[in-house]
DNA sequence: CGAGTTTTGGACAGATCAATACAAAATAGG
DNA sequence: CCTATTTTGTATTGATCTGTCCAAAACTCG
């Protein structure tokens, strides 16, 4: 019955996210967001009704996107719990590489919007604080399989060192951020990983 | 000759630090920082000329403040790099417990500076770069002595492992605002130590 | 005490902000 | 083809933003 939208939703959501991880929230304005999705403002607001249910989609897919590639690494059984966390920090650093502006890395939305957002504004902390949760329980599985195993010597609890890895991964973005090459970031991340 | 300021410039710089500090930079307007001062308008622009040479001058007051007292407590040669090592981490995790709003920490005004402002701020990158290369030395140093002393065992690079316990520290100010509680930064800072 | 200088308060300017109003355009079903 | 419905572009709203202007107040030094 209706007229169709002339635009595909997921693609402008993308351009959406993108412009709130490099920009952050408050520095991105709705016709920032025009511009880096190529729609009016009224198919904007038609779509997303506001900025910020737009940056709440922009962030639950940008966690779905991310977390979910991360996962399924740690989650691969056919290779070796610290061959899985290598892995992981090197789809992290490769990334870092990948997103780069000025000699600097972009970051991670999520760690981001930590910073930015999290301490004044109730939903984006609790859709952060819910990736936060799946990204723990996968590293902690992880570890406490390397611990049986015997791969991992640490005589800690799984779910610290978990809480440990995840907080060396922020490191790692904000060093990015700082302006870290990538052979820092390596150095860095095999670092953490002798301390399993 | 002229009439004098009604105010002490030093502590109008700490209140607005402060704000900027919470709020961040972008969501910090410049009647949200006459309020915290107590000033008005035409004073602070008249002090600080603008809202971001004010932001400059708060942020190079926190790093003065704030890595003065670290640097001071690293370079303590009374005491073992080990233990020179856990009262800066101590420190950094007692601060993160006195500032605390609604069960969050409110982070280091530099690692906020670096994720919402470092990538468009020419300024402000360099500024927090300098702050930087400042507490790097320093750990660097520290870390030197007790690889020497035979307390530390790695055999990596002091600047690499430098890099590593500051991106560790990073990742620490990151989890608190993100609402970790305080055993859990301990546990954190504990096992990046015992990576040394 | 008076001249010169700076601070201060409050009004104001111009830009930009998020969001809305509204009418024209476009489509699908009858 | 015509009608009902949605999308789209443009103009606009009202709020808020940073920064300025200007005159009155306040102080110091001669």
């Amino acid at each position: 019955m209706p007229r169709p939208k002339e635009f595909d939703e997921e693609q402008a959501l993308d351009a959406a996210m993108r412009t709130f991880w490099v920009n952050g929230y408050e520095a991105t304005s709705t016709e920032d967001l025009c511009r880096a999705t190529g729609l009016g403002r009224s198919s904007i607001y038609n779509t997303f009704s506001s900025k910020h249910e737009l940056f709440k989609r922009a962030l639950i897919r940008y966690t779905e996107l991310m977390t979910a590639g991360q996962i399924a690494l740690l989650d691969d059984g056919t290779r070796s719990p610290k061959d899985r966390l290598r892995g992981l920090f090197d789809a992290i650093i490769a990334g870092e590489v990948e997103n780069r502006r000025d000699d600097r890395g972009i970051g991670c939305l999520t760690v981001n919007t930590t910073v930015e957002l999290a301490g004044r504004d109730r939903e984006a902390a609790e859709l952060v604080e819910r990736d936060q949760r799946r990204r723990l329980d996968a590293l902690r599985a992880v570890i406490a399989t390397g611990l049986r195993d015997g791969e991992f010597r640490s005589g800690r609890d799984p779910a610290e060192l978990a809480r440990f890895l995840n907080a060396v991964i922020a490191g790692i973005r904000v060093a990015g951020q700082g302006g870290a090459d990538i052979p820092t970031l390596k150095a860095i991340a095999d670092t953490a990983l002798e301390a399993l």
